[in-house]
DNA sequence: GCAGCCATGTCCGAAAACGGCTAGTTTTCT
DNA sequence: AGAAAACTAGCCGTTTTCGGACATGGCTGC
């Protein structure tokens, strides 16, 4: 049987309360606590039936989200990731991870930095998509006009993250 | 010459009119009677020249029935039936008998059940040359997307059946 | 025996619908 | 006039849906 062990840590920030699964020290899912049921359906279409070790401090990933969300906004560059997107998602989300804190790009930007100027729509959809939220910084991909028009965790969740994070928004 | 004597019955029912066959007390047939003459034909191949009684009543499968349609779901469990048909039919219809009212299996569920998951279609037939409609529950069993499929009665009487025993369907 | 019939189910490819958009218009307010 | 909101028609990966082809096993009729 597929049963792949993962370790599930809760952590509560200023933002809100946060839930990640890691295989080892490889961050595979990340989301805020209210959206968890839906990442947990994602995971099981992954790995299959799961089975999930609980686990208080959360190992390297935890200890940076810590610091990040105390302030250190370059704590998680250097976290691992492990997505498992298809390779157009791929292509959008390592990008996404190149953006730096303080900073933001439109959908199209974003769309032309991975050289298909016209997949706009496509870059939108590959941005909800992502398994690892603050991490694989999809808040940080705004509207052309600077609005903040959509996010997973919702739009005043996105309006923390970037202002804590220093960026200049509408 | 073999002339089996056979106790004939009509009975209107919600559903509409039906009629029954039975030797002693243990039922040979039963149908919708639009359908009755094809049950006929099939009733003197197993029988040869058929003698038949009429029979006002109907005995303990006339009250069963009564008592069925009147919201006794569980009325016709305890009737005995004759069937004979060959071994895979026989197989097919006695665990038709153990689909509680009010739920149903799909053909292909119904398959796993008696051990030949991938006869599926011979199970599709066996139930279409069911000889005891209503008592012995074909109507019970419904195409794994949950559509109504096919039924000898014609599928408005199935989905019929099916409302007044309370199942969920399509 | 054997060919053909079915009250089905599964698989696969094609087509259509669906978005966390955007860059023009056109409308609607001062 | 001029700015801001309301529409519109493209945009393109992904997801869902739909339809046809085929495997299937017992029965019937030759």
């Amino acid at each position: 049987m597929n049963t792949t062990p993962l370790l599930l840590t809760e952590l509560d920030t200023p933002a809100g309360a946060i839930a990640f699964a890691r295989r080892g020290e490889r961050l595979v899912a990340l989301s805020f606590k209210d959206h968890w049921p839906r990442l947990l359906r994602e995971l099981e279409a992954r790995f299959g039936d799961l089975e999930l070790t609980p686990d208080a401090t959360g190992g390297q990933a935890g200890r940076a989200l810590r610091r990040y969300f105390g302030g250190d906004l370059r704590a998680l560059d250097a976290l691992e990731v492990d997505t498992e997107g298809t390779s157009f998602q791929e292509k959008v989300w390592s990008r996404l991870r190149r953006i730096p804190a303080g900073s933001t790009l439109s959908y199209a930007q974003l769309a032309r930095a991975i050289g298909k100027p016209s997949a706009v729509r496509a870059v939108a959809g590959a941005n909800a998509r992502n398994p690892v939220s603050v991490v694989v910084p999809c808040h940080r991909v705004i509207a052309s006009d600077g609005k903040l028009s959509g996010y997973g965790g919702g739009i005043p969740r996105k309006r923390w993250l970037l202002t804590h994070e220093g960026a200049l928004i509408a």
